[in-house]
DNA sequence: TCAAATTCGTAAAGGACCTAGCCAAATCGC
DNA sequence: GCGATTTGGCTAGGTCCTTTACGAATTTGA
């Protein structure tokens, strides 16, 4: 019963055709005048006014020009790369990773420290810091950056400006908490869940590039899944969508008949790190101290360490048919310490679990491409179309106040 | 990284508006040219303008004068009924229904049949003569029908034309079946899945107006889910999302120990109708016949049957917790013979069971209030949706043409 | 080295669309 | 019946885009 259609004056042709001859130029790299033409479907004098409006709000320049074929040498554009700056910021479990890129998504400038503690202060006086060495690297102030993303664990409710179930973020579940990270950002900043950026990065640079529908899926020291939909992140009707490490543990193991362990009866406690540990001390594993170990151990031949990982990926494929009958993924990516260390050690057995689950063939399931590097990169990306939007709308309001004025 | 902005000529600025003023009149009812100046943000000419073309094209109507108020009084326009017609089809297991219903939605004819068998050529016969009988009383020919949308079990493969998992319409699941349909309907038609089309009926007229994210879950002679987000349809992949039926059933009921249950271990094996009578059998309810002789009990205070509706809720529950970890959504709306039927007997502990499953809040969780109609409902919003769109086309292309002459 | 061919960039002309503003027509209240 | 008020229709004006056309720049070939 919805219907669409929004009315509209001419003036928006103008907006519209500036934003599709940017974004050909964008994907393009560069771009002649002809060809911006053509793959546009506008007139050539109208890609030039598009050009000049875009070149004089300092979003394109001119670069060369295109030689070797016969007749006139066409000028090219691309776009400028400091038109925009794009910080981000992966506030993990134990480090923090901050980048700057410029509008062309390229990083420019990086660092990767351990986590000065959790408390807010300490954390928010961290990154400030990391922000300002960052952009004094790159020669920007840190004014110029145009929009910042914060990585973090846990829920964000926008509306209160809590996070929620970050248990290693303590103090941030405060209404208002938030906002503190304006003292790291410039004005506009976006927080997101980390697992949800993980799913990004790999949908902008890595195995997701391209497939609409697909789900991450990190495993480390805790659990958590990002869900992309039509290329466009999924968040659920709270934000809580993908806490898959609330999923209700399949049955069928007998190792799970223990009473402790099913009453909790959660993904997270028996896919985790901590999980995995356990399970192999149980299975007689005695000097097992963490989740690596007993991954290098099945790795070197340990038959004890080996059945662990095999009951491992038992869990995480009745996750997966889970996820798999609701969502009918295209891809699963896994990601996360396990995820990313587990390997083919994994995936195999994953594999081979998920198809006798299933009703229909199995989604692909592939480890990260980007590993530790997903969230951040996915703050990158989101950070890169939000900045893309700003520097937009603010030449779009540049050009109307110019002509308004005439 | 995606970068979109499609470049326009001012062409299909009349095309937006004549949508725009097309879509206020559809949802105001009767409207006025001032009115819809107001209200679309156009200038009266080009609002009378649109009316105008949208007149000639036969899609509006004037209809009298509004009085009362000082002044001149205006003409009010409204929606042509006869501008379109949609024929809704639902095929379901052991009975058809058919219905017609205008350009607004109003059904105008309707017929529920058993079906007579489930062989393809029988049954495309009979919805055949169904159709014929139904325009026949509304006085349209089956060649003015805009668009018909069929709602069947199973996934339809729109690829190969095949529809997949549905194994009480035999012969379906070869390619190219489906276009047997063509028979029934006009030239445009649409296959949905029938839980996909219930879920987007209790979006269009019952519990799930206004509402992004929500999930419809379908309980009876099998299960169902059907996915709204963002107030869409979401169908997957390979449109085997919401295939509930595979989930892995939840551990912890003693009663699911015994092995032959224990291996098919999904959601639909234990859940649908004849999972609750096997489940009251061994419960010791041994006259148990139907689904709804438990439920009858149960309601009648049978301690046995209460048992078992309970041990029922409880399998819903956890179905509930994987999809609300996974998807978040905002409302649970319960449909199908078992679905409808329990009711508070259902619902009540359900809820109570969910709670102490998921992480945050429960989901809201209602009963459909469609009922058995809301497949039916489904298919005619569907079809209502595309036959605007339809007609509006039509109308575009219609106006063109005439100012292409000129 | 020079001319032909080809392509690029831009200017002018024309068409389509929308807005602002005016005036006539119609209605209601007094 | 008359004035206030609102609606409908019309005209003028402006913005935007496209088509057409022409000069400019570059390569190719002789």
């Amino acid at each position: 019963m919805q219907i669409t259609g929004a009315a509209s004056t001419t003036s928006v042709l103008r907006v519209m055709n500036s934003r599709a001859v940017f974004a050909e130029v964008f994907r393009l790299g560069k771009a002649s005048r002809p060809e911006l033409a053509q793959t546009t479907g506008l007139s050539k004098p109208t890609v030039a006014m598009a050009l000049t409006h875009l070149e004089r709000a300092g979003l394109l320049r001119q670069v060369g020009q295109r030689s070797g074929a016969a007749g006139r040498s066409a000028l090219l554009y691309e776009v400028r790369p400091e038109a925009g700056w794009v910080l981000g910021v992966d506030v993990g479990r134990g480090y923090v990773r901050v980048a700057v890129a410029d509008l062309l998504g390229t990083i420019v400038a990086r660092k990767d420290r351990p986590s000065r503690g959790s408390r807010a202060s300490t954390l928010v006086t961290q990154l400030t810091r990391l922000a300002d060495e960052l952009t004094a690297e790159v020669g920007i102030a840190r004014s110029d950056i145009t929009l910042t993303v914060f990585g973090t664990p846990g829920v964000h409710d926008a509306q209160t400006g809590a996070l929620r179930s970050a248990p290693n973020l303590p103090g941030w579940d405060r209404p208002g908490s938030v906002e503190r990270l304006a003292e790291v950002a410039g004005a506009p900043f976006v927080v997101e869940n980390d697992v949800d950026l993980a799913a990004v990065g790999e949908s902008a640079y890595g195995l997701g590039a391209g497939i609409d529908h697909f789900v991450y899926v990190s495993i480390g020291t805790g659990t958590g899944m990002g869900i992309m939909i039509d290329g466009k992140l999924y968040r659920g009707f709270r934000g809580a969508a993908g806490e898959v490490g609330y999923l209700p543990v399949a049955e069928g193991d007998p190792l799970q008949d223990e009473p402790a362990s099913r009453k909790r009866g959660m993904f997270e406690s028996v896919a985790s790190a901590d999980g995995v540990v356990s399970l192999a001390r149980r299975l007689g594993m005695a000097d097992a101290a963490s989740a690596k170990d007993v991954f290098e151990a099945a790795r070197a031949g340990d038959p004890t360490a080996t059945r662990a990982v095999l009951h491992e990926a038992d869990h995480v494929a009745h996750a997966l048919a889970a996820v798999t009958a609701i969502l009918d993924p295209e891809l699963v990516v896994l990601g996360g310490g396990i995820g990313t260390q587990g390997g083919d050690l994994l995936t195999g057995p994953v594999r081979d679990r998920l198809t006798s689950l299933v009703a229909l063939d199995p989604p692909r399931i592939e480890v990260s491409a980007l590993g530790a590097d997903a969230v951040l990169r996915g703050a990158l990306a989101v950070g890169l179309t939000g900045a893309r939007d700003l520097v937009l709308d603010r030449a779009a309001s540049i050009a109307t106040a110019t002509t308004g004025q005439r």
